[in-house]
DNA sequence: CTTGCCTATGAAACGAGTTGCATAGAGGAT
DNA sequence: ATCCTCTATGCAACTCGTTTCATAGGCAAG
């Protein structure tokens, strides 16, 4: 589990609330790791109760009061011990390619409707992640600053530019599948 | 959630044991899918129960007997419904892109050695992949089954090919960016 | 003026997944 | 002789994530 880890690079990057942390795990972040407000208000109060990061009230006006956290001493020291620590084998769970072995034994149709829609989904996430290079990493201002975060940020965008892509790719395959069993099938 | 459906499908393609199950779920199915033996017990358990599958004990000598179990028609209804259903987006949980964007605040060349050792796996994941297609799918036996069972089967490993390729060719990406960054900073 | 949304935090219950342990006989390795 | 591994199933405890509900003031739309 490395949602503590997520939070960390996160309030490292920019510190802020629960409540904005909450936000960036349904953005940026969120495109390769999700967490529920729920999730990260819990986490964030026992990170707080082992000294990982600290606390200040913030009082608003026409607001509710905030917390704002930031990272402490002894969360930079957890975050480089796990930088050292191997990199785990994400734990697969597709949904999709279990339905489209499961289209053998039944409509293959209904499933290529779902496909059709799914394919839509994945290419304006991909429009999405071009706009944002564009906006944020390939515009004027792509600084090269010494720490590297925004050449980071940008090499994990790639990353999530290039899946989709790939998915794309699959999934015009998975179409064209669909299509030939069930001419086949069909009549 | 959808181990049902996973476990529905695998034992429509080839009925067999609690034990069988867990162990195609560390291979083929293991790959786009993962599920603990424990986890396979329990839900089967609960699916003979709503009548979802049909189990017949099986004596054996020199081994335990095992209990096998086939999908019932309430089973395939219930899997012909999923079928129809949207396809819903996958929980993203990726522990690489997190390291990635927290090696801006820690020891870059750290986290080199951690990725090339995770190149390395998908580098063997995707040999065994092209094996496997090899033997199961491009050799001599390629029969068109009327039902498309194979032809789905083979799409779904395409897929799994596309997403190692495109990895392998991203982590070269990531490398290069985290040699750019620690030859900046490194001196 | 009431309904609904946004900020901001949190409790409580539930459901799914993981980990450790237990049983038990067969067979191979040291 | 003893240890380890494989087949085969299962219980119990625990952790993690999701869902539902609650509070509470401000603001905008109808």
């Amino acid at each position: 589990m490395a949602l503590e880890h997520a939070i960390l690079v996160s309030l490292l990057e920019k510190p802020g609330s629960g409540y904005e942390l909450a936000r960036r795990f349904d953005r940026s972040i969120g495109y390769f790791w999700t967490a529920t407000h729920q999730q990260i208000y819990r986490v964030l109060k026992r990170m707080e109760g082992d000294g990982w990061v600290a606390a200040r009230e913030v009082p608003q006006q026409g607001k509710p009061d905030k917390k704002h956290y930031a990272v402490a001493a002894a969360g930079h020291a957890v975050l480089d011990a796990w930088l050292h620590e191997p990199i785990e084998p994400e734990s697969v769970r597709h949904d999709l390619a279990v339905k489209i072995r499961g289209a053998a034994f039944g409509d293959p149709s209904a499933l290529m409707r779902q496909v059709e829609r799914y394919r839509q989904v994945h290419s304006e996430r991909l429009a999405h992640y071009l706009a944002g290079e564009l906006r944020d990493f390939t515009g004027p201002d792509a600084p090269a600053e010494p720490d590297g975060m925004g050449e980071l940020q940008h090499v994990v965008l790639r990353g999530g530019i290039a899946y989709e892509r790939m998915t794309l790719a699959w999934l015009d395959d998975v179409l064209a599948t669909l299509h030939r069993i069930h001419a086949r099938t069909g009549h």
